[in-house]
DNA sequence: ATTTTGGGCACT
DNA sequence: GTGCCCAAAATT
């Protein structure tokens, strides 16, 4: 291309927008290329954008300074292009911030490397020990680093050492970006049933016609949705294209993976924030050359550069934490269906409790529904009853009612599994002093400590602050004087232990599962039948399989109720039934016992009734009176500084200017329910605007003029899911 | 964001 | 005039 002369650049820097550049001579650059460009005394790396699609006037020529060079990763491709832009527009966001997410590793852009690793040379020792007998017969065929091969092995990396030293094993040099073993699509055919294979053609067929078409898998829990779309998985595989499975929680891939194994007899490629960065660099490069065939990952993976993709899978789709909320604030679900769009390939979302937008895209034949509404292998659906704490109550101190009790006895009598939800983390949300009232409270943010027992902490949920508990009250110095005040999960499997003497309980949270390796090692545990009763929070809630669970207690359905937020009740359900499909889900029946002050409640009746339809009907009806979404378009502002008043004046700032429009209505700024969070005071406007509003373009003009005290940040949050 | 510049001010 | 500090401008 060498009448490209000079060329528009995005570059890595917030503050900038795209900026010109000459090309050299003899260089080759294309839009996607990424390259170095100098920018002052320094160089930036940028992305060559398309010609016409990003407004600016030309710089002048005379003051073009030439680009430096290109690096050595393919292009962007175009869909990838398009998705950045619909982003940057959508969410309000710089176009800089969100190439930057699909530039995640910054090694993998100057690419190359080598590593060592090891083999077998098949040469017969002239000395045996034990060590070496063990590391000869189960290295057969293996080959990796020292480390992956000694913990292979079961031997020390020493005994590896001497045994190269003798000659019998032997060094390899190889590409350290190699390309990943491929998944073999006829690797296992599963056996679906009939409801399950007619879901899965359709989606084969839009896999094979290479056409955007968004499915809502529907399926209720236990019912084989995975099995499902790992037939679109396979035919995207068959024609040599690439798959990207989004999973929400880190915490679910263990699971995942086995299953993936299982099915096409190789792991896939992992993507997730906790990657060291040479497994980073390998992932993204592969991912670019077309190496990598499926890749499950976080929301973050939304952005790799897909040479070539396929198929895009959204797992658990209703999960609200595929909601960014920091940063480019982007909702991975959505952006996935933008993503699938723009490369003219499938979206699956699967859930067992689909959000309501999903199915009113559903309703309003924009997706294509596909139902699986029975559980795989003749499993029943388990009962579901409520326990109304008004008129049965735990014992004085205590948190489970009578009937959970009695049931948590018999599970344990007949060697079941149980398992209790309480979506609370640590021991006790609240510690206060009995003699002066003092309550233990965040210095950063406007929250409470929260008591965590195993830890020996009072931590912050929200911005990680902790401290031992001290021996007397910080307040009035009282001894022995500090109380615990309502429960959390640790709590809760302090109870059951008493209630279940000698009965084995786990707290399962985001606190004991801090690992990949650590969720595997308690899934194998409770597949062997070594733990009786686990206690969990929304980590327990879904993705999990445990044949001899039959018990589900809800400790506590109403938490989730209060708050005022949109989707309380939307959430509460998803959570209730995600929960309760965790019981019976093979030959044994399940019982679910939910305890509620409400039971009354429309949430709380349609899961004891299981009428889903008629529940989301209602919240469909009661968004559309209200002109919430998906019938209205909101937004939030939020107005952030370390000192108060600078929040305050500039949020009043921008109130002070809001447009005064008849299908846009702004509410606030009023401070934050969570006033302070991580030492930042935070103001908030509400924006709700009819469907049909530009609201993007209304808030671009409303904020663009105004100016603020460096220390001020504004953000804007489209289609929040956080009110705090 | 980072770097450069330029103005205002105290000091010599 | 020189040095120093801070705000404003420029970076392609």
């Amino acid at each position: 291309m060498d009448w490209m002369t000079r060329v528009r650049c995005l570059v890595f820097n917030a503050a900038l927008g795209p900026l010109d550049y000459r090309v050299p001579e003899g260089m080759d650059v294309a839009p996607g290329s990424v390259v170095v460009a100098p920018l002052g005394p320094r160089q930036i790396v940028g992305v060559v954008w398309d010609e016409g699609h990003l407004a600016a006037d030309p710089y002048p020529e005379n003051k073009l300074r030439k680009l430096l060079d290109v690096l050595p990763v393919p292009p962007l491709p175009a869909p990838l292009r398009r998705l950045i832009e619909w982003c940057a527009d959508y969410y309000l966001a710089s176009l800089s911030s969100v190439a930057r997410m699909a530039l995640s590793s910054s090694a993998a852009l100057r690419g190359g490397g080598t590593l060592t690793e090891y083999r077998l040379t098949g040469a017969e020792p002239a000395r045996m020990t034990p060590q070496r007998l063990l590391a000869l017969d189960l290295l057969q065929g293996e080959q990796g680093t020292m480390r992956e091969l000694a913990e292979i092995a079961d031997v020390s990396e020493g005994v590896l050492r001497s045994m190269a030293g003798a000659g019998l094993i032997e060094p390899v040099q190889v590409d350290s970006d190699r390309p990943y073993a491929e998944p073999d699509p006829h690797f296992a055919q599963p056996d679906l049933s009939a409801e399950q294979a007619e879901a899965a053609a359709e989606m084969v067929e839009a896999v094979r016609a290479h056409r955007f078409q968004p499915f809502l898998l529907d399926g209720v829990t236990g019912s084989g949705k995975t099995e499902t779309y790992f037939e679109a998985v396979a035919a995207a595989l068959e024609t040599g294209r690439q798959v990207l499975v989004l999973l929400p929680e880190i915490a679910l891939t263990a699971a995942f993976l086995s299953r993936f194994e299982a099915r096409f007899g190789v792991a896939p490629v992992t993507w997730h924030s906790s990657l060291k960065a040479s497994e980073r660099r390998r992932a993204w490069r592969q991912v670019a050359f077309g190496g990598a065939k499926v890749v499950v990952g976080a929301r973050s993976a939304l952005f790799l550069p897909f040479a070539d993709l396929g198929l895009i899978v959204v797992d658990e789709a209703h999960e609200i934490s595929f909601k960014q909320d920091d940063g480019v604030r982007y909702n991975a679900r959505d952006v996935a269906v933008m993503r699938g769009h723009f490369e003219s390939v499938p979206v699956v979302l699967a859930s067992a409790t689909p959000a309501l937008e999903s199915l009113q895209m559903a309703e309003a034949g924009r997706y294509r529904r596909l139902v699986l509404p029975s559980r795989f292998g003749g499993a029943s659906l388990p009962e579901i009853e409520v326990i109304n704490l008004t008129e049965t109550q735990p014992e004085r101190g205590r948190w489970l009612a009578p009937p959970l009790v009695e049931a948590l006895q018999d599970r344990l009598a007949k060697g079941e599994q149980s398992l209790l939800f309480l979506n609370r983390r640590g021991y006790a949300p609240l510690t206060l002093c009995r003699h002066c009232g003092f309550r233990f409270k965040c210095p950063n943010c406007s929250a409470w400590l929260v008591e965590h027992r195993l830890s020996q902490r009072l931590a912050c949920h929200h911005c990680g602050h902790e401290v031992p508990p001290p021996p007397v009250c910080p307040e009035c110095g009282e001894l022995d004087c500090l109380v615990a005040c309502g429960p959390g999960v640790e709590r809760i499997a302090d109870e059951a232990a008493e209630i279940l003497p000698g009965a084995r309980v786990a707290v399962v949270t985001s606190d004991t599962l801090t690992s990949p390796a650590a969720a595997a090692e308690f899934v194998s545990k409770a597949e062997a039948g070594a733990i009786d009763v686990i206690v969990g929070t929304q980590l327990v809630t879904k993705g999990f399989h445990f044949p001899d669970l039959t018990l589900v207690g809800v400790v506590d359905a109403d938490m989730g109720l209060d708050g005022g937020d949109l989707r309380a009740a939307e959430r509460t359900y998803q959570q209730i039934a995600q929960v309760a499909g965790r019981a019976g889900r093979s030959a044994k029946a399940g019982l679910v016992l939910i305890q509620t002050r409400h039971p009354k409640a429309a949430v709380i009746a349609a899961l004891a009734s299981g009428t889903r339809d008629a529940f989301y009907a209602a919240e469909t009806e009661a968004r559309r009176e209200a002109g919430a979404p998906p019938f209205g378009r909101w937004a939030a502002i939020i107005v952030s500084s370390e000192d108060e008043a600078e929040a305050r004046e500039a949020a009043r700032a921008i109130g002070g200017t809001r447009p005064d429009l008849a299908d846009v209505l702004i509410l606030g700024p009023a401070p934050a329910p969570l006033s302070l969070l991580r030492g930042r005071h935070r103001y908030r406007l509400l924006i709700a605007a009819r469907r049909s509003s530009e609201v993007q373009k209304v808030i671009r003009a409303w904020l663009d003029p105004l100016r603020f005290p460096p220390g001020v940040r504004v953000a804007v949050d489209i289609d929040p899911y956080s009110f705090v």
